[in-house]
RNA sequence: GCCCCCAUCGUCUAGUGGUUAGGACACCGGCUUCUCAAGCCGAUAGCAGGGGUUCGACUCCCCUUGGGGGUACCA
């Protein structure tokens, strides 16, 4: 029986790497029959936006990933805000404030910063200066008479910390190496390090299963835990996804991508695009020029202005591209694990009954995009068509696609049509020429070039003749159209291509689109001469000229 | 700099002293084909390097190299 948790700080969409934490908090709790705790760790004041932790829990819902306690559920170990949780974490403070095992401390950002560089300039890791007898009440006092910030530090422990970890084994560190960390931030606020032990304990987590960022954390949180009386759960460090440039997996994949862009595009209007972007002119500067990174949705927002993409980083990001959440989740429980089942496309509850802790593995794992596609594809395959087209409906909202008020009939047969597609955005585009007015219709050029003026305009020949053939047919299906075009195709002496390729060009504008028969049933016959006839009248005279 | 983690095909991985080192995705070739996909068939491809231990190392130990993480009044 595994209580497990998923602990999110709320300063924006949940992204691959949260995902995939919070997948195996799920995986663990239902596979031992335990529960799976959602808590809001919002103790950072200056970063987190009042909706973030709503588009959270957004995301891990669409994911399919439901947790038993927390925000909206509620449970017995509530409010599951850490900012709301405040005099908790003041009644453990003075608690180790009084046995010794906490001090405070006055020191400005300015004065650590001094200390680090003299640290550093003698090649020692910095380790804050215990001093040998820690401040009174009536220091603090004073202090704060003298407007000083006021913080509260853990006292560190002698000795060596031995983390038992389930991935990794037995991970030994030593405390002379680590910092008396800070405990209560001058705001009054706990840092993450003390929040999260308090509330660990508090909230019966038996297993925590987090980043390998966290790995070096730990140490200090069993320190205090031991201080406080506290139980110590068990440790699982998951290994981290990296992006193709190298590097944890994270939203600096999308700022370097726009950056780039950026600095590419010439004449280019900075003012407006740090507005359109909702951040001073500053905070643009800064994030042309450096490391730093606007919070929040600028940088989505300075991309579609743009018109470029990004890659996904975000579990937005990969629903408006299309990509099924079964997908996604199938996708990500196998990075950095591997199911004891003998196959690969596994749907949620798969995963949940063969879940496995032996079968981490403790290498980071490279996010294949490609790999992803092909799991969308088989995922998309496996759906019922009303699940296929309730999600569909979905992305069509989320992309703003013209097709959005279609009705579900012909929502079905396009579906239909589309099978063997990767994503659902393959199909929203190979279908959106059934959305478009006969006279709006833009054809590619190169396309154009290609089936219907070369050799002679034979493409266009070809268009008036079946202008007639169509014409004349007495029923229309997607049976009577692919027996005329066939018998045409059969009847000339040619392939196929010959006739719908034209065909095609003429109903989308493109080379690319649903399957011919399929696409004139569902267009219609007038649809389909209107098109027809705008494209001859449009390439006649282009024709003439080639010949001539 | 210091601390910590990691190392099997291009990628995700199986493998726990004796295997023809298996699968999936990608790539390449072929078939199929009204486009893009899809489908079918096939091929190429891997134990980072060096020392040990052992009758025997992909597997255990050490070193080197490489990659990653941490080094905040962020989480």
């Amino acid at each position: 029986m595994a209580v497990t948790r998923f602990a999110p700080s709320p300063t924006g969409y949940l992204h691959i790497g949260g995902a995939r934490t919070a997948l195996f908090d799920l995986l663990w709790a239902k596979k031992t029959g335990g529960k799976f705790v959602l808590r809001i760790e919002d103790t950072d004041q200056s970063r987190n936006s009042p909706t973030a932790a709503k588009q959270v829990m957004d995301d891990l819902q669409w994911l399919g990933i439901q947790w038993d306690q927390g925000p909206q559920v509620g449970g017995p170990a509530g409010p599951y805000y850490q900012s709301q949780r405040l005099d908790i974490y003041n009644r453990y403070i003075q608690q180790l404030l009084t046995s010794g095992n906490a001090y405070y401390c006055f020191d400005t950002a300015e004065e650590l910063e001094q200390m680090r560089k003299k640290a550093a300039g003698n090649k020692q890791n910095f380790t804050y200066p215990r001093p040998n007898k820690f401040p009174d009440a009536s220091e603090v006092e004073k202090a704060k008479a003298q407007g000083k910030d006021v913080m509260v530090r853990f006292c560190m422990p002698a000795g060596e910390i031995v983390v038992e970890d389930t991935i990794r084994g037995q991970v030994k560190f030593n405390s002379n190496d680590i910092s008396d960390f800070i405990i209560l931030k001058s705001d009054g606020f706990p840092t993450y390090h003390f929040a999260c032990v308090i509330d660990d304990e508090l909230m019966g987590i038996t297993h925590v299963i987090r980043g390998q960022e966290h790995l070096m954390n730990t140490p200090g949180h069993i320190a205090l835990q031991k201080a406080l009386g506290f139980k110590t759960p068990v440790y699982a460090h998951l290994s981290l996804t990296v992006s193709e440039g190298g590097g944890k997996m994270s939203k600096r994949d999308k700022a370097k991508v726009l950056k780039d862009a950026i600095k590419k595009t010439e004449g280019l209007d900075k003012v407006k695009l740090a507005s359109v972007a909702q951040i001073s002119a500053t905070e643009f500067e800064e994030f042309l020029a450096g490391d730093s990174m606007p919070d929040g949705p600028a940088i989505d927002l300075m991309a579609e202005y743009l018109g470029i993409e990004l890659p996904e980083i975000n579990i937005v990001d990969f629903f408006k591209s299309g990509y099924l959440p079964q997908a996604l989740v199938n996708f990500i429980a196998l990075l950095g694990y591997s199911s004891p089942l003998d196959k690969e496309i596994l749907t949620l509850q798969e995963l949940i009954d063969s879940f496995d802790p032996t079968r981490f593995n403790k290498t980071n794992s490279l996010f294949d995009r490609k790999k992803l596609l092909a799991f969308n594809m088989e995922h998309i395959k496996l759906l019922s068509a009303d699940e296929l087209l309730s999600r569909y409906k979905d992305y069509l909202k989320a992309a703003n696609s013209p097709a959005v008020n279609a009705d579900d009939i012909l929502l079905k047969r396009i579906l239909k049509a589309g099978e063997g597609a990767r994503t659902l955005a393959e199909i929203d585009h190979k279908s959106r020429f059934l959305f478009i007015e006969d006279n709006k219709i833009e054809y590619n050029q190169k396309d154009a070039e290609k089936v219907l003026l070369k050799n002679n305009g034979e493409g266009i020949a070809m268009l008036a003749q079946l202008k007639e053939k169509l014409l004349a047919l007495d029923k229309i299906s997607e049976e009577s159209i692919e027996n005329l075009l066939r018998g045409i195709a059969e009847q000339k002496q040619v392939g196929l291509g010959k006739v719908a390729q034209p065909l095609r060009l003429a109903i989308c504008g493109t080379m690319v689109s649903l399957p011919i028969f399929e696409s004139i049933d569902m267009l219609g016959l007038k649809a389909t001469v209107r098109r027809m006839e705008r494209t001859i009248e449009k390439f006649a005279n282009k024709v003439a000229k080639e010949i001539k």
